[in-house]
DNA sequence: GCACACATGTAAGTTGTTACATGATTAC
DNA sequence: GTAATCATGTAACAACTTACATGTGTGC
């Protein structure tokens, strides 16, 4: 259901095409509920004969424009105040992680360093968003706390994998062979 | 094909029975690549299939023991090494933190105690599994290095609630009704 | 004897991914 | 004209969740 609230959510900002929520899903969204386009055009349909949105006008090339009713305001509204957020998280990485005594102590080594550089590239990315002025409003704020929450998550992950990758470099890792 | 992979780095650990899996994904693996008793069966019977893994015994109550084969070593090996993990990172609480503007001060606040509540529980999980007395083989190392990267972050996200509930709670933030 | 934890499995449904498919407008 | 971006959709498949289903040993 995650998507369809996503989906209300973009659109009690302002009416957008499917386009337009799907560029959103690929910048901002997407470093917290990534979504496709084969998902979202699907899920606007249902939406809409579900009456939580309306299509409020056709645009160049076929485009339509959606905007949300007050059905679908109250919808999000009793999903942000109600629900208890799923917590769980998936990581391939962190998975890797545990599994990485099974690696020759350089290979462990170089698979943190990418994975340094990733993570720095992404720091990179929302610092450069964080620069980008807008405006002091509410959705602005929201925006800029959530921003806020990106950016601490991966300094967080980059100071750990500085320490992940003394460790591995230390002598008493390579020493071990068990 | 992650769940494949968790399994045999587990196998690759130690032979163990598909439950004691099972309860391996409920307890530390939970917080990398959650997986239930479900998915698991069938794909430790995939692995089998496969040959990457082979069934050494038998208990009580017809539980099954599995040990990892050299095929299989061979493939989580690969894995760890050869492959680009999946950094795409779904977040319901996150998602909600784009949405805060929809709710009055008073409920976006609760929202962000409530999840600083959830997490400072885990956090708390988290250093009483890091208490507890392990060895200092490689195993052991790669485990306290995961545990420290679950405990970095969710300390992260522990510093930006606190943050970020000063800012809901502001008078800037309440004043603001757009 | 009965509850609980152990132990394994299948089935139906939902969600998400990758691939297939098509057409319109803009910039060069 | 032709490549890129805009713009929307469907279909097959894989992964995951929830519910159904069954049987065994242990502790009280």
């Amino acid at each position: 259901m995650s998507l369809r609230y996503a989906l209300l959510g973009a659109l009690a900002d302002s009416p957008r095409t499917g386009y337009a929520l799907l560029k959103h899903f690929e910048q901002s969204l997407a470093y917290a509920w990534p979504a496709s386009h084969s998902q979202i055009y699907p899920e606007l349909a249902r939406l809409l004969e579900a009456g939580l949105i309306e299509q409020t006008g056709t645009g160049a090339r076929g485009s339509k424009t959606y905007a949300i009713t007050e059905d679908g305001l109250e919808d999000v509204r009793r999903w942000l105040r109600g629900t208890e957020p799923d917590r769980r998280v998936r990581s391939e990485a962190a998975l890797k992680t545990f599994f990485l005594w099974l690696l020759e102590p350089d290979e462990a080594a170089s698979q943190l360093e990418h994975e340094r550089g990733y993570w720095s590239g992404v720091l990179g990315e929302f610092r450069r968003i964080e620069e980008e002025p807008t405006g002091d409003d509410k959705k602005s704020r929201a925006f800029r706390i959530a921003l806020e929450g990106g950016i601490r998550t991966v300094e967080a992950r980059l100071e750990w994998l500085d320490a992940a990758l003394a460790e591995v470099r230390s002598p008493e890792w390579a020493a071990r062979d068990d």
